[in-house]
DNA sequence: AGTTAGTGATAGTAATACTATTATATTTGC
DNA sequence: GCAAATATAATAGTATTACTATCACTAACT
């Protein structure tokens, strides 16, 4: 993905970090090795010592970054819907028709992640893996009221509330807007998933088939003429 | 929910556990109190020390019936959809008029869970909390490519293929069964997942518009009038 | 030259997720 | 009724995790 201005940065609620890790080359290394590693291993067998010595460093200062591999994780995740939004603003930015714009939208949140240059030490597509199977452990726990209050998924509600919004303007009567918008993002995270682990769930074994899927799933749901 | 056989027994893979709970009355108790204890806790903060403790028993014990934790989590959630396969069978068998049956099936899947007599060790509402909240994170592994090997997950696929079968019963050409079928199981747990934890993002407040918003959606992606 | 911030190394702690061993209680088979 | 088998309970021990605390070193800045 090209952009048009090269100094953007991803804003991350500053509760998720005791350091920014943006500040400096050790926190850049972090972040980068840390997405390696939690892709590569996954996140329950992820842990600061594993990745202090991965980056040749050492436990205690990753800790002087991130109070916690939780915490970690909400900052990843939420540094990921912060660049998704950012890209669904960009596509859809200045489109008048509503129902080509919420087309557009959808086919952002669908499309598979490529790498993004303007980052240079975020492996996107190796976030988006991270997304897909860990973003759910962020959320479904038993201090998410208390998390939500403290605003650490406030980028994903704001995403979850720029669809919902882009539904209203092609139908403002629809009643389900909330939840047509959430279920297209965790669905689109889902489908995937289910695409590399349990085929026979899933019709959406390519890019097409995916963003085909929940097209036809919002403009049938929105009885809005779509062109095959 | 009333059933007109008494002696139904859920059949869980028996790979799950290393002796069957359900063949003496310390198992029993140990599905019992695990089941409050997690719904309690939640599941990280779980543990067989503390589940031993509950019942007046002990660590070692637990060991005896369930490899581990996790082995105890896909248990239980394999108990959950076997019982809730149960009733989508009971509920839909008969039925003629495919789109009827389909209406029926939504509806057995977007309700909220009742205690059942017929099994009386088992909290179901309980339950029904904890794969809400927990079932995830029973695939989202590492080894669940092994672990669906070796049919851990085989109820929750079946459900979702007699879903998946009756949405093609009602539209034969509709491209997206699976998927479809998927979105609407996963997605019935997410939308009360959001109901109870961040209400903005979703429209089902209650059971009739959790039902209505998934009834509405698979009914138009079928291009199938419905009456409201 | 002295203070400070950032980093690195080591050690220590409480809890977790087990395993192994032994002891006791209960059931069963004859 | 008793021996054998089985189930359960208690204890101890291990490796790992998720930290916290302390100290030492270096670079930078004042």
């Amino acid at each position: 993905m090209k952009h048009l201005i090269n100094t953007v940065k991803i804003a991350v609620n500053e509760k998720t970090y005791v350091k920014n890790p943006e500040s400096s080359d050790l926190g850049k290394r972090i972040v980068q090795s840390g997405i390696a590693l939690i892709s590569e291993v996954g996140f329950e067998n992820f842990n600061f010592r594993k990745l202090g010595a991965r980056i040749g460093s050492n436990e205690s200062s990753v800790y002087r970054y991130f109070e916690n591999k939780h915490k970690f994780l909400i900052y990843l995740s939420s540094w990921y819907w912060g660049w998704k939004e950012y890209q669904l603003v960009l596509t859809t930015n200045n489109i008048q028709d509503p129902a080509f714009k919420l087309e557009r939208a959808l086919n952002v949140l669908t499309e598979p992640v490529e790498a993004d240059s303007s980052f240079s030490y975020i492996d996107e597509a190796a976030l988006y893996q991270i997304v897909i199977n860990e973003y759910s452990k962020s959320f479904l726990t038993k201090e998410v009221d208390r998390e939500n209050k403290e605003g650490y998924f406030e980028i994903y509600k704001r995403m979850v509330g720029r669809l919902q919004d882009m539904i209203l303007a092609v139908d403002p009567d629809y009643p389900f807007a909330a939840s047509l918008a959430s279920t297209v993002l965790e669905g689109a995270m889902h489908q995937y998933f289910l695409k590399e682990h349990f085929p026979s769930l899933t019709d959406c074994s390519d890019k097409d088939a995916l963003y085909n899927f929940f097209k036809h799933q919002v403009f049938t749901s929105l009885n809005v003429q779509i062109d095959d």
